[in-house]
DNA sequence: GATATTTGACCATA
DNA sequence: TATGGTCAAATATC
């Protein structure tokens, strides 16, 4: 984890000048970048506090408030980015929104991240929607084609007053009826939801579920040094289901890096992370994976992140954490 | 009164 | 032209 953690701060570091410098970019952006930087820089020094921490165990510095602070700064340092990228890039919805433009039209641009995932979980009761830690919005209800159930349309409360263009679409399965089939576009930009979110939706696990979990992650644990064995599985699944979001993240600021990839072992590897639940009820709560272009196909742009798959691959085993 | 939801109409796309 | 996504006025709820 730390040498993925580290290699990622180079990574980032470099991409972002990279990026930046070819857009020429203003005052603003570099200042933007330095904070960046700075970010990412602070954990850098977690992570070395954390490096020194295993070699001393006797120190008295919580490794869990270094994972942590590592986790939070890569919080940051994506959520600037994802920000900086909506400030480069006019959205079609601000568009709309200009005054100067009266008719009601929609531009043809295409979300930058269309299907980032399906979830398939349990319905709330009496609510179709799920508690999955952020606020969202009811804007629309459609008759789908071929499916006995409308489709509701959401948009996240903040849209306006932070400009998150987060937007997820909400369907009853056909299949199961007490089953919704969740489908999220764009990420969050109403920053610090990352966290808030999953450990919500951690609460809301019942004890049940939560022994479900454990043995999807054991064989991976059992590989684990001390330094984590008290981190618990939810927490590490937490992380990897922030890294679904941060990879169509990075994937959207679309650093340019021609090489290919093997995502096998990165299938292979969620797959084991993937959260499964069976409950009581017999009902199936489940992530599924299912970023069609870059993890189902074969991928064909690049991103930094394609980077990081390969590496995530490399130490599948975890042995570092 | 503020905020959220419903729903028919509008628009883009295949 | 059918379909899916979004808008926005009307309505409901707090």
């Amino acid at each position: 984890m730390l040498y993925i953690y580290i290699y990622m701060t180079k990574l980032i570091s470099h991409q972002i000048h990279q990026s930046f410098s070819n857009m020429k970019m203003k005052e603003e952006t570099l200042m933007e970048e330095k904070r960046v930087i700075k970010e990412l820089e602070q954990g850098k020094e977690l992570v070395s506090r954390l490096m020194n921490n295993l070699k001393n165990p006797s120190s008295k510095e919580s490794n869990m408030f270094l994972i942590s602070g590592i986790l939070r700064s890569y919080e940051n340092s994506i959520v600037m980015m994802s920000l900086d990228q909506k400030t480069l890039k006019r959205s079609p919805e601000t568009k709309r929104m200009d005054p100067s433009n009266n008719k009601k039209r929609r531009t043809s641009e295409k979300k930058t991240s269309e299907k980032v995932k399906i979830c398939v979980g349990r319905e709330q009761e009496g609510t179709s929607q799920f508690d999955d830690g952020f606020s969202w919005r009811k804007y629309g209800q459609k008759d789908i084609h071929g499916s006995k159930n409308p489709r509701g349309y959401y948009r996240c409360t903040h849209r306006f007053t932070r400009g998150c263009l987060a937007v997820k679409q909400v369907q009853k399965s056909d299949a199961d009826p007490s089953c919704y089939e969740v489908k999220y576009l764009e990420s969050h930009t109403c920053n610090g939801n990352f966290l808030l979110s999953t450990t919500k939706h951690s609460v809301s696990l019942s004890k049940e579920e939560e022994r479900n979990r454990v043995p999807k992650l054991h064989h991976v644990r059992e590989q684990s040094e001390d330094t984590i064995k008290h981190m618990k599985s939810e927490e590490l699944m937490l992380s990897l289901d922030d890294l679904e979001n941060k990879n169509e993240i990075f994937r959207t600021f679309s650093f340019s890096n021609p090489e290919t990839e093997n995502t096998t072992g990165w299938k292979i590897l969620m797959e084991n992370f993937t959260p499964t639940t069976t409950t009581e009820s017999g009902i199936t709560n489940e992530l599924i994976y299912a970023s069609s272009a870059s993890v189902a196909n074969s991928p064909t742009d690049d991103s930094c992140f394609s980077s990081l798959k390969n590496i995530l691959d490399l130490s599948y085993d975890w042995s570092l954490m």
